[in-house]
DNA sequence: CACATCAGATTTTTT
DNA sequence: ATCTGATGTG
């Protein structure tokens, strides 16, 4: 049984067998953080505490799902019966049977980000505040913000800091629309991200029958991963389980201040000195031998790390070889970058048998991803890129599920506002207006204020059908025929209909993806119970609230012969023996918007210490002198991570140039990476134009319009004082036009 | 009411 | 470049 201890070093192995009391377990990328973490749980179950009574908080499902699997190999098949998962999700499942306690419905909905934006713009609207002031997403952001530090509406009231930004914003009315949203959500049933954490942390805090002491007495054990990243609100629920006299306090964090890389979602490393602080009995553990990677990559890294300055020392380190040099691609344009990784990748292949799903290229925004699609579609190297739009953000299958939405909770007022109206039938915004403000006259849901419009002729008939249509549904979903109802509502709704009359491929793949959707509604509600703490609740309202916390990276396949394509964030926790990191320039790596605050180039620096330590063997860094960004080309400099890394550690390619000698080469004579703006379409303005007299213009003369650029005179007709020019403007898309020359503007250009 | 067109903003990361 | 929101037209 503990067999498994001798596969640990030493501090690994103290780490794992210290079960009881506060530990922190500082771990390093690649330093075997999974491993104790999961050997650690299987031994505190094999000394006999039920797996029921443990709680292990994941950053994504999918590394849950993982680690009770691999807890499983080592502790038997008892392991199911774990409590693992997201915090969403975990406390999704914890609200699924304590909501009535808060005044919520068991079948609440979750409110997307889409949604909660969608609610705050409406809120924006019926207080008519000038929506050119209140901006629904920062005001959102602001929202989730308080939320994500226990910041509640009567609180935000009284904070004179949070006010005070408010009125220099021009939004004194933040406060109120806060409270409003918070209104609104309960009163349409609904919970957004954040409410998941906070109304468990108001279940707790209440501590309604008892609840909490039934919570604390259910997870004796609790383990919390990659803590960096977890936030105020998070923390504070995480106390408020282990932290009260009497306690055991059987408290275990795993995580790397050095890999903190979402602060701008409100995590905050303040949480692992609080820790310290909250419980100084705190054994700590730190792992810092690598086994991932190479010498130099790990090298490189540590190079990387100690530019910033706030950190917990430590430094990583491994006993494998030096390995590869880190090889630099130089570019003098993005799509030069896009060919030479896919060369890259090639040679890869050739030249070191590395597999296709061994191979990963990252960057920091998504929207580098397409170039690098087109490049290795040329060299036909299978890809697939993470990120951007998953499954259930796609607008089919929302538009899908908000039908379900609604059926499950008529009161989800933006389901409604959503599909009452989509596919088209006939009811515009003037009459959702009405059914809204009927809605707030009659304090119920916009579902049911239909009822009370009083609508009459073919606007009252639309209103009849949609009502007939999800009463039907309710009734099915009600009697176990959720995949029914969900069928009849694609059919009936004009969804269907309205899809497949697009016979383009994206159309039909739209079809398809509502498919599966489909699909995977019957085969959930067909599912038998895998793990016994999952939810054994086969409804439709069990079905929703299972989907809304899925990411597309819970369903990343690493079998698949592929090559990744993924941002650093979703790169996070995983490992390649090829990586690539594209885009290392000033602006972009670091980002343009971290550039002016230390603390948020501090956080680059971090991404980047995480992009470059998830490669085993191969790293690759690359970068273009000029790429397009915002449509427009841009010429950026090396990242200031490149030069930070000793450049012994870099391949001596010839290409390979430090930032010093391209700077210095800039004032040579050299012509190679500038890129002409193209002069599109350019709109001059009326003081740029002098426009020439119309009698001097001739056929075969260049010209410069004001609106259309400039044209070459292909022909004149007409009479001396009606003078019709036939003009070519090579920039505009119906080249050809007939200008009236008394009327133009129009200047010669000899 | 639906559609079209245009102007304007927006582009760091996502549970 | 791409998307959204606002405005105007049939």
């Amino acid at each position: 049984m503990i067999d498994f201890l001798k596969e640990l070093n030493d501090v690994q192995r103290a780490a794992t067998m210290q079960t009881d009391g506060p530990v922190m377990v500082i771990a390093g990328p690649g330093s075997g953080k999974t491993r104790v973490l999961t050997y650690r749980l299987a031994y505190i179950i094999n000394q006999g505490v039920p797996p029921r009574n443990i709680l292990a908080l994941t950053f994504t499902n999918k590394a849950a799902r993982e680690m009770t699997e691999r807890i499983q190999h080592v502790a038997g098949d008892q392991a199911r019966h774990l409590w693992s998962g997201t915090f969403h999700s975990v406390f999704a499942r914890i609200l699924r049977v304590e909501a009535p306690k808060l005044g919520y419905p068991t079948s609440f909905t979750i409110y997307d980000t889409d949604d909660s934006k969608s609610l705050v713009s409406e809120i924006i609207k019926s207080m008519n505040l000038n929506p050119k002031d209140y901006n629904a997403n920062l005001i959102r952001n602001r929202i989730s913000n308080a939320k994500s530090n226990l910041i509640t509406p009567a609180l935000y009231e009284k904070d004179a800091a949070l006010l005070d930004q408010d009125r220099f914003n021009k939004m004194p009315a933040t406060a109120a629309i806060y409270k409003k949203y918070m209104e609104r959500c309960h009163a349409a049933g609904a919970m957004d991200f954040d409410d998941l954490l906070l109304q468990v942390y108001r279940l707790f805090q209440e501590n309604k029958d008892g609840v909490l002491d039934k919570y604390r007495n259910l997870f004796r054990y609790v383990m919390v991963d990659e803590f960096q990243d977890t936030n105020y609100l998070q923390y504070a629920i995480v106390k408020k389980m282990v932290l009260y006299p009497g306690s055991p306090r059987n408290i275990c964090i795993v995580g790397d201040d050095a890999q903190s890389i979402y602060s701008f979602r409100g995590a905050t490393i303040r949480n692992i000195l609080d820790f310290e602080q909250d419980f100084p009995d705190v054994r700590t553990f730190k792992l810092e031998q690598n086994y991932r990677s190479t010498d130099f990559i790990v090298q490189a890294a540590n190079d990387v790390i100690t530019h910033n300055a706030r950190q917990i020392r430590k430094e990583i380190w491994t006993e494998q070889k030096e390995g590869h040099k880190i090889k630099v691609l130089r570019c003098a344009t993005d799509s030069e970058e896009g060919r030479r990784i896919a060369d890259h990748i090639i040679e890869l292949k050739n030249r070191y048998h590395i597999r296709n799903g061994e191979i990963c290229i990252l960057y920091r925004t998504n929207a580098q991803s397409r170039i690098f699609e087109e490049h290795l579609r040329k060299v036909n190297i299978p890809y697939k890129v993470y990120g951007g739009l998953s499954f259930y953000q796609r607008k089919e299958v929302k538009d899908l599920m908000a039908y379900l939405r609604l059926i499950v909770n008529p009161k989800d007022n933006e389901a409604f506002k959503r599909i009452i109206n989509y596919p088209k039938r006939g009811i515009g915004d003037s009459s959702i207006d009405r059914i809204i403000e009927k809605a707030n006259e009659l304090s119920c849901s916009y579902l049911e204020a239909i009822a009370h419009t009083g609508a009459s002729g073919r606007l009252g008939q639309s209103l009849q059908d949609f009502l007939r249509m999800m009463t039907e549904a309710q009734r099915l979903a009600a009697t176990g025929g959720a995949y029914e109802a969900a069928n009849m509502i694609f059919k009936t709704s004009g969804l269907s209909a309205e899809l497949k009359q697009d016979i383009t491929k994206e159309g039909l793949s739209r079809v398809e993806n509502v498919m599966s959707l489909l699909d995977g509604i019957k085969e959930f509600m067909e599912e038998d119970d895998l793990q016994e703490n999952e939810n054994t609740d086969r409804s439709l309202a069990s079905y929703i609230q299972s989907v809304a916390l899925v990411t597309e990276l819970d369903d990343l396949n690493e079998e698949a012969e592929h090559v990744t394509l993924m941002s650093v964030h979703s790169a996070k926790g995983l490992e390649f023996d090829a990586v690539m990191v594209a885009g290392v320039e000033e602006n972009l790596f670091p980002s343009y918007m971290s550039m002016s605050d230390p603390d948020q180039l501090d956080e680059e620096r971090r991404l980047f210490y995480v992009a470059i330590t998830r490669a085993r063997k191969h790293l690759c860094l690359s970068y273009a002198g000029s790429r397009y960004q915002f449509g427009t080309p841009r010429s950026n400099e090396p990242s200031r991570f490149i030069d930070e890394i000793d450049s012994s550690r870099f391949e001596s390619d010839q290409s390979f140039r430090s930032r010093q000698q391209v700077l210095w080469e800039d004032e040579g004579p050299k012509k190679s990476v500038y890129v002409p703006n193209k002069p599109k379409f350019v709109q001059q303005t009326a003081s740029v134009i002098t426009p020439s007299n119309p009698k001097d213009i001739s056929q075969g003369m260049t010209v410069l319009h004001q609106k259309f650029g400039s044209g070459k005179v292909l022909s004149i007709e007409g009479t001396t004082d009606n003078r019709i020019a036939t003009i070519y403007f090579k920039d505009i898309d119906e080249p050809n036009r007939k200008i009236m020359l008394k009327f133009a503007k129009l200047q010669i250009i000899p």
